[in-house]
RNA sequence: GGGAGCAUAGCUCAGCUGGGAGAGCGCAUGCCUUACAAGCAUGAUGUCACAGGUUCGAGCCCUGUUGUUCCCACCA
């Protein structure tokens, strides 16, 4: 039964992880009798690795529910993976070519194939990497975005959406990457400032009557252009609308025509009109009834439109493009210009708006519920200021484009009846078609966009669309924890699909936390290179070092700027406990301790419970608000400070004392004491504290010990102040050694004036082992006294130390003088203060006593001082 | 163009509903004191970005300014 010498969490944490796994106590039972918590991780993708921003979004979840967890509740935190279409297809896709092969070559089948097997080998990496960190999932519930469970409740909302009307296939303008050769949501591109030019390009009229001047920044497009549009009310186009233009390079006429989307005075006033490959120009098509003209294939080559152009790539038709027109003299001007530009948020490749048949979710019924839940806050952001980020996006959302041109993922549940034409979306595969008859039925050969299915993540994961038990006790779930940038991919998502298809709101807390970057600020990436590696981290230090490093100084929302250098205080600091819990294991090595609560206490045991209590009540209160970089540092104060610093050096007065009774008595505090600490701490630091249970708990795990409440027991307020006038004579007698220059080792004899004398006389003893003081002597005024001393002066009492030889009158006189500054600048302060009518009509009573009686303490302490430094001085 | 955050010790950041400026690291001095040198003791360090305002009282509330980071929109 003892602690090995040095704190080394390699050697214990990954056993520890596998005993509470084994023994089942991340499973919670459904316990109708208790309260059920639940929280839903933000399932990693399967070609994801753990970095840093998993482990702090999982060190704040694990930390919230094993408090809760040890709070008595039936605590779920289901895991999980994402299938990540995209990135794992461009993954698998890589992988081929490598080989030579192609998707295309290998087909379908195969390459699914290839993707679940994949999956298999590394969708298990990120899992293993989350244990490691000591999440405490239920890993019997966990869930993929496809597996069975999952893709039930996808196939059930696609069809459930779409015989509502909700759902529609339409051709759109929609983001097309042409690397990854899918559609993407316009959640999905990401805009970065590029610097290119601005072209101006002379449109001739077809009646040789001069010409129009566009602008535009891609060129190529302009082959695709089937007008020119002005403003109606542009006095400069009054005479040239109706006119046609003749679109250079082309053979084509294209109408000048009038529409309100083009502003007076911005540019020419004139703009080129490409319905296939522009948003706005698309909706100004409609309006007028525009051809969409096509001039780009999905690979992002030119195609059969494109005139002499075809088959070249966007790029290099750009350059020859504008070269022609300059040869042609059609190019008015060319300037610099900085705008920008849609890039993949997979590839990063430029992302192309092209007219295309997609399939999308209808918004704006869907939106309006899950605005009304926040407005309302049924849905609270935390913090607070993130729903604004929300409504933002709700209030203008789009209708969300849900196919992808890609392999993996949920095929979309649609059928093309071959003779009839009908369109078939049913819960089960249709086998003929139920309007013909017809049995030339082909499926739609795309899939769904990866946060389709993660939108259901808080009901599929739990038996939806089956009102399973799991799902009627741990639905709603209680609070989600993640970064804010997948607001909108991701919980926005979740909110509205909650409500539609559950009917409920599917958490009423969202918990937003930061971004983790390196120590310059700068986000991590791999293409950066500063990317720092949780694991490498928790195998240097130990994963509970790492998890205590994430929380400490982390407040909701605000990023974290992380370095390795704030390991190690962490780690110094599970050290510390580590060896607390050593002197306390070894000094009741053998020994029978009493029940803590069966004696009295001692002036220093009153002091640490009290402290210990107040501890509690705040540690509680801050993990309740999820403010856990204040709990963690008032943890990592009272252990050292308190715990360590102060208490156990006040008990070696007893445990290296002779009085046996009081040995055990003292141990029995201590243990006390420390086991409550180690139940604060789990939460945050769950394997060390585990480990030093398993050597001083009396149950089989701390993680299902009850988490310590504030209790009304160490009502010791009074106490705790007077012990706190004891630890300040400890102090001063301290800084009066140091500030000698006596030597640690020589005992001092030390005089005091007290009026808590008796009080203060048994306290001696401490002050004996700490101060590291002879003999105490307890004197009424200084005159009892007649060598030479050096004094000073306190708030309660006034001590004095006589130092022979090493007393310097001159430093002696400075450092009274010091003093005497300080309390002379409080008196000012007080007395101005209390001179001030305004003050004293105003401020609070408890205030005003409280300066008053600082006034009068200052005022004493000033005049005793006066009196000292006048004595040194004659 | 719209919105949000941040600015406090040399560095990284705390600072709850306004009431005597804090921590860690670093620094200085002295200590291997039988839990811990991954340690102990003692100490130094701040125009709380700037300018106004509210208040008896502002790091905290309000207005503006500057710097900085981010999100959204994307008018050619």
């Amino acid at each position: 039964m003892t602690l090995p010498k040095n704190y080394v969490p390699q050697s214990f944490e990954t056993e520890i992880y596998q005993n509470w796994e084994e023994k089942g106590y991340f499973t919670p039972q459904i316990d109708p009798g208790k309260a059920p918590y639940s929280i839903v991780i933000p399932p990693p993708n399967i070609t994801g690795q753990l970095h840093m921003g998993h482990a702090l979004n999982n060190t704040i979840q694990d930390i919230i529910i094993r408090h809760k967890r040890m709070q008595g509740f039936s605590t779920l935190w289901l895991p999980g993976t994402d299938h990540a279409s995209i990135a794992t297809e461009v993954k698998i896709v890589e992988q081929l070519h490598k080989e030579g092969l192609t998707k295309e070559s290998i087909g379908r089948e195969e390459f699914l194939k290839r993707a679940y097997a994949w999956k298999e080998t590394y969708g298990g990496r990120i899992v293993r990497q989350l244990r490691r960190l000591g999440s405490s999932c239920d890993w019997t519930r966990e869930a993929f975005t496809m597996d069975e469970r999952c893709s039930r409740a996808v196939r059930e909302v696609f069809v459930n959406l779409y015989k509502q009307g909700k759902i529609y296939r339409g051709s759109r303008i929609i983001n097309w990457c042409p690397d990854c050769r899918t559609a993407l949501s316009d959640a999905e591109v990401e805009y970065e400032a590029r610097d290119s030019f601005l072209w101006h390009i002379r449109y001739p009229f077809e009646d040789g009557s001069g010409y129009i001047v566009v602008a535009t920044t891609r060129p190529e497009t302009m082959l695709g252009d089937t007008a020119v549009a002005v403003n109606p009310a542009d006095e400069k186009y009054k005479s040239a609308l109706g006119k046609k233009l003749r679109l250079p390079l082309t053979d084509r006429q294209i109408p000048v025509i009038a529409d309100g989307y083009v502003e007076i005075g911005f540019g020419s006033g004139a703009v080129k009109i490409t319905p296939a490959h522009d948003p706005n120009d698309f909706e100004v098509g409609l309006r007028h009834n525009l051809p969409v003209i096509r001039v780009m294939d999905d690979s992002g080559i030119m195609n059969e439109n494109a005139y002499a152009y075809k088959g070249l790539d966007r790029d290099t038709a750009r350059k020859k493009i504008v070269e022609d027109l300059m040869a042609l003299g059609l190019i008015e001007k060319t300037e610099p210009y900085s705008h920008n530009v849609g890039e993949c948020y997979r590839c990063k490749s430029i992302v192309e708006p092209i007219v295309s048949k997609q399939w999308f979710v209808k918004m704006d019924e869907l939106a309006k519920p899950a605005i009304k839940a926040v407005r309302t806050n049924k849905i609270v952001f935390i913090p607070e200021r993130f729903s604004k980020t929300y409504f933002n996006w709700m209030e203008n959302i789009k209708d969300w484009c849900i196919s992808r041109q890609l392999w993996w993922g949920h095929r979309i549940p649609a059928w093309y009846c071959g003779d009839c034409g009908e369109v078939i979306v049913e819960k089960t595969d249709p086998t003929v078609c139920p309007k013909c008859g017809g049995k030339n039925l082909r499926q739609d050969e795309d899939v769904l966009d990866t946060w389709f299915s993660s939108a259901l993540w808080p009901f599929s994961t739990l038996g939806y669309p089956e009102m399973t038990a799991d799902l009627k006790y741990f639905y709603p779930t209680n609070v989600l924890v993640t970064a804010y940038d997948i607001i909108f991919f991701w919980v926005a998502r979740m909110i509205f699909s909650g409500i539609a298809h559950m009917g409920e709101i599917p958490f009423p807390e969202v918990l937003i936390h930061g971004l983790v970057r390196d120590s310059q600020g700068r986000k991590m990436s791999k293409s950066l290179g500063n990317g720092i590696d949780p694991l490498e981290l928790i195998q240097k230090y130990g994963a509970d070092a790492l998890r205590f490093s994430l929380c400490t100084g982390v407040a909701p929302g605000s990023d974290i700027r992380f370095g390795e250098e704030k390991l190690e205080p962490s780690r110094n600091f599970l050290n510390k406990i580590w060896n607390a819990a050593k002197f306390v294991l070894t000094g009741s090595e053998g020994r029978k301790l009493p029940v803590f609560g069966t004696f009295r206490l001692d002036h220093a045991d009153k002091w640490i419970l009290y402290k210990l209590d107040k501890t509690v009540s705040e540690v509680n209160a801050n993990i309740r608000k999820y403010e856990l970089g204040l709990a963690s540092a008032k943890l990592y104060d009272f252990v050292w400070s308190d715990f360590c610093d102060w208490y156990i050096e006040l008990s070696k007065t007893a445990l290296y004392g002779t009085d046996e009774k009081r040995k055990d008595e003292t141990l029995s505090v201590l243990t006390y004491v420390l086991k409550t600490i180690l139940k604060l701490m789990h939460p945050f630091t769950p394997f060390i504290t585990e480990r030093i249970w398993q050597e001083i708990g009396e149950s089989d795990t701390i993680m299902l010990e009850k988490y310590p409440a504030h209790c009304k027991k160490f009502a010791y307020a009074k106490d705790f102040e007077r012990f706190e006038n004891v630890k300040e004579i400890i102090r001063s007698v301290r800084n009066l050694r140091a500030e000698t220059g006596a030597a640690p080792s020589r005992k001092l004899t030390l005089y005091i004036i007290t009026a808590d004398q008796a009080y203060v006389a048994k306290s001696a003893p401490y002050i004996s082992k700490l101060a590291n003081v002879g003999d105490i002597r307890y004197i009424s005024s200084r005159e009892e006294l007649k060598e030479k001393v050096s004094s000073v002066l306190l708030e309660h009492s006034e001590i004095f130390v006589p130092l022979g030889e090493l007393i310097d009158i001159d430093k002696e006189i400075e450092r009274l003088n010091k003093d005497l500054n300080k309390a002379r600048q409080e008196v000012a302060r007080c007395t101005n203060l209390l001179g001030n009518p305004g003050f004293t009509g105003k401020a609070p009573k408890q205030l005003i006593e409280k300066e008053t009686a600082n006034l009068a303490a200052g005022q004493e302490l000033c005049s005793k001082l006066e009196k000292r430094i006048k004595e040194l001085q004659g």
